[in-house]
DNA sequence: ATACTATGTAAGGAAAGCCTAACAATGATA
DNA sequence: TATCATTGTTAGGCTTTCCTTACATAGTAT
């Protein structure tokens, strides 16, 4: 098991690495306004558990392991986003806000449910249009 | 602001007192299934909170701070686990133990937001039946 | 009353996750 | 090349939340 803010760090490594870009320890220092300090620390934790590779300056690199890691978390992320905002109508940042914190303690099978939910109020609730507030 | 930990704790506490019942430290330790010290040492910090008094062996009593949290808490808890159960169909328990977590990190105005849609959903889905893998 | 059981407290310790300050090494630039 | 800025590490600390062990007190029952 790993700690919300490991799931935090590895998500955004993969989110990285997946687009071609690169990233240093000082970007996940920045993104989640922590001590460079602190970095150094969680990715000895996150190499310990084998979900990156790490060797400093040399840069970040992401397991197999810890892709299949970062995408359940992405996922989870991304389904409760899209509920959020597109079904109960919420903005996308707040919906964004509070994805990044239940997608670290949400279940699997109560993701897959709402990702079903959500399908199934697309196709069913055009014409009902639930919520008029979505400023998005 | 409070710890996931202590507002499970004031939770339980309320929903004792509330239905007469007194809790002790030790109830507490059994429900959470941690030590009778660990539930010293949060006690004291929620007296510190002034969530509730506490005086060791002469009883919990909550504070009407505490029970404005208690109800806060309790507030987020029914509507996710509601949402969860009679909406999505996720079995009771199931739905519970998710919001049990969830209850920690969700803001106010997302779960009045599902709330209003869970009351939408038991106008406009009768017909529809969702889910019927809901077991009970 | 004495002894047993239940409950609470105190002391000491561990791990996670954060911090600052000081230092080291790399890279860019004058 | 010498200097300065960027980035990473180390050391030492702090808080929270949990633990175990040992002890203290209260309540129950013989």
């Amino acid at each position: 098991m790993i700690t919300s803010g490991l799931e935090d760090y590895i998500e955004l490594i993969y989110n990285n690495i997946s687009k071609g870009k690169d990233i240093k320890a000082i970007d996940i220092a920045n993104k989640f306004n922590i001590s460079r300090a602190s970095v150094s620390e969680a990715l000895i934790r996150l190499a310990d558990k084998n979900l990156i590779i790490y060797e400093g300056r040399k840069g970040i690199k992401i397991t197999d392991e810890g892709i299949v890691e970062a995408k359940k978390i992405i996922k989870k992320h991304n389904i409760l986003t899209v509920f959020f905002n597109e079904i109960l109508g919420a903005n996308f940042d707040f919906a964004n806000k509070n994805a990044c914190k239940i997608e670290h303690v949400i279940d699997s099978e109560l993701i897959d449910k709402i990702n079903e939910f959500t399908v199934f109020c697309k196709e069913n609730l055009i014409d009902k249009k639930f919520l008029k507030d979505n400023d998005d």
